[in-house]
RNA sequence: GCCGCCAUCAUCUAGAGGCCUAGGAUACAUGGUUCUCAACCAUGGCACACCGGUUCGAAUCCGGUUGGCGGCACCA
């Protein structure tokens, strides 16, 4: 049974490396019909954000990654959020003791700053001494009834090679001379990080650990952990990480790296699910474009790339707009209605949607493509008169003409076929070009250079509203002649 | 500094000794369509970091160099 997790720390936002991390465990364990555990790891106190487990959960499940376990839903290994199983961590950090696998640490934070930059002048690396690593039992049981505070610490072999097995890449040795005495239990009785992850990891039946890659170098302390204990090695997978431009790993320096800032800026999740699959991984039969069900079926450990991707907004913003696209118009309604604009009457809103989909790069595009369609434009006579050759009192006289002609056009006329009659027709009976006589049209009615096809424009404008502005257009044209 | 990981177009990647004068996608450029933009279609330029070795043959295997990144906390 393979039974993955994600471990996020509620430090605040949720990170895209999450989602990232997540997907890739969340597809195996649905891949393999097994379970995908949320666990939450806050047992640092100095960083805990309130709210912040919240934003997590909310993130995942917009991006539609469920879990089976969690403290969201519960589950056999109940509770999943660390800072309530501090007695279990304790305990077991004291087995480690009596196994003589770890010890007690009385050094103080001064002690420990002290040497380390003895050491730093020495220009030696910065480690623990090991002072407390052959206190006598007297000492400690002194240190103990004086109820001085102490860390426990894992009691690293001095000599020996720990092998890491990575699903991914292969064989990694460390000397275990070069690994610190690492903190197991702080003076706080909260457990570190690496003494939690391994009893949870162990605790919940975690089958593979599947995590970014700058947790490659602290893999040999957990596999030391697990062999104190006794306890059987998971498989371990460590991905490449998400890099900035400029290749150092990804941070909000660089990046959005808030998940729910993508849902507010207007993406669709299916688009970043498939641009994050698309890191470090690609489709076995070379699929660029996929939704998360095809994603379960085709992922494997054995195609994620060893080479750490950069992060391209651009990709992101061709996949939301190809999302954008494939979706039918009642679907892309639900989904703008958080970023339908002040102003925006429901019956206009409603017509616009098939005129901007495919123009659309996020949702929140949607806003200044259709401005003009239910709010004042602003024009001067230089946009009117920079469309053509054309002198302004010509301008004026052709948007007269045309004008007068649309009026003749019977309400239930007004359609674009019609309105693209007429406009033609005109073009007939004048010696302009087709796009100086349609850009002039264009920006006499909306204001702008760039809009959906004009006669449907103008078709969702309404009769009374396009005469209006052409009206207003030709007079702006002939006072600022005069 | 020490330990570890990595190295194909600008970016995401295919490639597991001959199929590679290196393929696809994005981006970019040009053209087509066209009332603009977008979309769509076509075309184009752009890469195996370097040096050795193994081999009849290397992007692919080995060694080294260089470069990049990650980690070295009572943070995760």
């Amino acid at each position: 049974m393979v039974r993955t997790r994600i471990a996020p720390s509620p430090t605040g936002i949720a990170h895209l490396g999450t989602a990232y991390t997540a997907l890739r465990n969340w597809a195996l364990a649905r891949r393999e019909k097994g379970q995908f555990i949320i666990r939450i790891e806050d047992t640092d106190r100095d960083r805990y954000v309130e709210g912040a487990e919240k934003i997590i959960f909310e993130a995942l499940e917009w991006l539609g990654l469920d879990n089976d376990e969690g403290p969201n839903v519960g589950g056999p290994h109940a509770p999943y959020t660390q800072s309530q199983r501090l007695d279990l961590y304790k305990k077991h950090a004291q087995k480690l003791v009596k196994k003589d696998k770890a010890y007690y640490c009385f050094c103080t934070k001064d002690r420990l700053e002290k040497i380390r930059l003895e050491q730093q002048a020495r220009k030696e690396l910065p480690r623990y001494d090991r002072h407390c690593r052959h206190l006598s039992p007297a000492e400690i049981k002194k240190h103990l009834s004086a109820n001085d505070p102490y860390v426990v610490r894992l009691k690293v072999p001095q000599k020996g090679v720990t092998v890491a097995h990575d699903v991914i890449r292969g064989e990694v040795k460390f000397e275990n001379s070069g690994l610190d005495d690492q903190v197991l239990l702080k003076s706080d009785v909260y457990p570190t990080y690496h003494l939690a992850v391994v009893v949870d990891d162990h605790l919940m039946k975690i089958t593979h650990i599947i995590r970014g890659e700058e947790w490659l170098s602290s893999t040999p302390k957990h596999i030391l952990l697990y062999q104190a204990f006794g306890w059987k090695l998971p498989i371990f997978a460590h991905l490449p990480i998400i890099r900035n431009q400029d290749h150092s790993k990804m941070s909000k320096r660089h990046n959005d790296v808030s998940i729910l800032s993508y849902r507010d800026r207007g993406y669709l999740p299916e688009a970043l699910n498939n641009f994050l699959a698309l890191m470090g991984w690609s489709h076995p039969a070379k699929k660029e474009v996929f939704d998360l069900q095809d994603f379960v079926t085709h992922f494997s450990l054995e195609r994620v790339q060893l080479t750490a991707p950069v992060f391209d907004l651009t990709k992101l913003n061709w996949l939301n707009g190809i999302y954008i696209r494939k979706l039918p118009d009642a679907d892309l309604a639900l989904r703008l209605q958080p970023f339908i604009p002040p102003g925006c009457p429901d019956d206009i809103f409603k017509k616009i949607i098939p005129l901007v989909k495919e123009r659309l790069v996020t949702l929140a595009d949607f806003e200044s493509l259709t401005e003009f369609f239910y709010r004042d434009i602003k024009l001067t006579t230089k946009d009117l008169t920079e469309q053509s050759r054309h002198s302004a009192p010509d301008t004026a006289k052709a948007l007269k003409q045309f004008t007068h002609d649309l009026e003749k056009l019977s309400s239930s006329a007004w359609q674009t076929q019609k309105l693209d009659a007429v406009g033609h027709a005109i073009l007939k009976s004048l010696s302009w070009s087709p796009r100086e006589l349609f850009m002039t049209i264009r920006v006499a009615v909306t204001g702008k250079e760039a809009t959906p096809p004009l006669f449907e424009t103008m078709e969702v404008l309404g009769k009374k509203e396009v005469i209006k502005r052409l009206n207003y257009a030709s007079s702006r044209l002939r006072r600022d002649f005069r």
